[in-house]
RNA sequence: GGAGACGUGUCCGAGUGGUUGAAGGAGCACGCCUGGAAAGUGUGUAUACCCCAAAAGGGUAUCGCGAGUUCGAAUCUCGCCGUCUCCGCCA
């Protein structure tokens, strides 16, 4: 949520800059400038007519302290007409609040400076690229053959347990799962990343927080009996850890990783997309959050892209980077890295990680402030990536490293796996 | 799940309808004191929004959350959430 001030203040480079992001409802942005405008001359009058009641009642206590009674009688009545003016003006600044939240809630973080203009994948910008292509031997399979082949995942069984999109991990398919996680949580460990184990299913009020309600309702498992979301990244609790928090300038960055199943119940996908493990419903993943402050998080945003292709290299994958255009850009994202492996056997490349910069879109939602000093408390920026989501790293894994004889496991994930072939 | 108790500021803790944004204490910050420290002492110590070009200043709201009663609520009523104790159940 962009924070009211900023439109105010900038409302034509808001505009400008929301141009951009393929933003077509400008005319929200007239919409909530005028809310606001009827928001604070409403304040305004309120508070004045509120200032009267209480000096008002006020009074009443001293006349009923000293015993004039019908002074007070008087006062009394005068002070309840106010009540009818004060109810009438609290419920139109009600209304206009509400209206504002939502009308703000609509609109999308301003992209930064450096993102390209596009509306298309094609658009984005390949930023770097990384490792060789592997030629792959006669009779090469895609990772879901490769899958039953060696009895590593089972798709079906999936679907008879839950449905599709739901995979079972089998022997060494499910060990090189929790090979993957350690590996991943070990080195974020490493790069000075604390580990926290959150909830998988979270309140409303963090669906709020980092920005996936209202905007994307459809896209989480709701358990309505409670009234809770299953996760669809470990980013919404980490990050909520820190909503209605204060924290002091020099406690920054924060630095979290977690891994968490995630789950989404993408409506809509179909065909090549989701077949294998492409596009599940529940996928494991390590996430890595941080709380920075705002002059350094665009530095902070450049080492987690380094970080997260640190672990791509060692894992011996090819991959690239790319810097999304405006368009392909979430909606809370200022900056956006995609990380995307070549996954040999589909000739395709597939989207392992997404790290981005929300500088304050996130924080204004959570209400998450850094202080400086005794200064007044500002919103700090928050950042996150994915390092790293394990399906598709199997996927590319398997079909990268198939030989005749079998599926060679990456030097680095040996110690975590205990074997250096599936076969 | 059932019964009961409770939920106040960074923390502890007073406060059952009338200048209470909230006594007192601790902690913290700055100053005095000291050779230095402790002790002592003084001052300060929430957040959001509104008015004001800004600062200064002023106003409104907030005592778990939300609604209500009242001229006036931390204090009364209702709902929700949470914590604790006992019972039940259980990995």
């Amino acid at each position: 949520m962009l924070q009211i001030q900023v439109i105010r203040e900038n409302k034509e480079e808001v505009v400008r800059r929301l141009a951009k992001k393929n933003f077509k409802g400008l005319e929200i942005i007239d919409q909530i400038v005028q809310t606001d405008a009827d928001r604070r001359s409403t304040q305004t009058e309120l508070d004045s007519l509120k200032a009267d009641a209480n000096a008002i009642a006020k009074q009443i206590g001293e006349m009923m302290k000293s015993g004039k009674k019908a002074e007070a009688e008087d006062l009394k009545n005068k002070s309840t007409a106010l009540k009818e003016t004060e109810k009438a003006l609290q419920e139109r600044l009600n209304t206009a609040e509400a209206e504002l939240e939502k009308l703000l809630v609509l609109v999308p973080n301003l992209p930064a400076d450096v993102v390209p203009e596009g509306r298309l994948p094609e658009d984005n910008k390949t930023v770097f690229t990384h490792g060789e292509i592997p030629a792959l031997y006669e009779g090469a399979q895609p990772h879901w053959d490769l899958a039953a082949k060696y009895d590593l995942i089972d798709f079906e069984l999936g679907v008879k347990l839950t449905g599709a999109g739901f995979p079972v991990y089998k022997g060494k398919g499910a060990r090189l799962q929790r090979a993957l996680i350690n590996f991943f949580l070990d080195r974020a460990t490493a790069a000075g990343y604390l580990e926290v184990q959150p909830p998988i299913l979270v309140n409303a009020d963090s669906g709020f927080g980092t920005g996936q309600l209202p905007d994307k309702e459809g896209q989480m498992y709701h358990v309505t009996v409670d009234d809770l979301y299953l996760i669809p990244t470990a980013e919404v609790p980490i990050t909520n850890i820190y909503r209605d928090v204060i924290v002091k300038a020099e406690d920054l960055p924060i630095k979290n990783c977690g891994y968490t199943p995630c789950f989404r119940r993408e409506a809509g996908s179909y065909g090549k997309d989701v077949r294998g493990l492409n596009r599940l419903h529940q996928f494991d993943k390590v996430e890595i959050v941080q709380i920075q402050h705002p002059d350094k998080s665009y530095q902070t945003l450049e080492e987690m892209r380094e970080f997260v292709a640190g672990l791509l290299k060692d894992l011996e994958l090819p991959f690239r980077t790319l810097l999304l255009c405006g368009g392909d850009m979430s909606f809370a994202s200022a900056q956006t890295y995609d990380m995307e492996v070549f996954s040999a056997a589909q000739q395709r490349w597939l989207e392992v990680s997404s790290v981005s910069n929300f500088e304050a879109f996130q924080s204004n939602r959570l209400k998450l402030r850094y202080r400086e000093g005794s200064e007044k408390p500002r919103l700090a920026h928050t950042l996150n990536g994915s390092a790293l989501a394990l399906p598709r790293i199997v996927a590319a894994l398997l079909e990268n490293n198939q030989e005749p004889d079998g599926i060679r496991i990456p030097k680095v994930l040996v110690p975590y796996t205990g074997f250096d072939k599936i076969n």
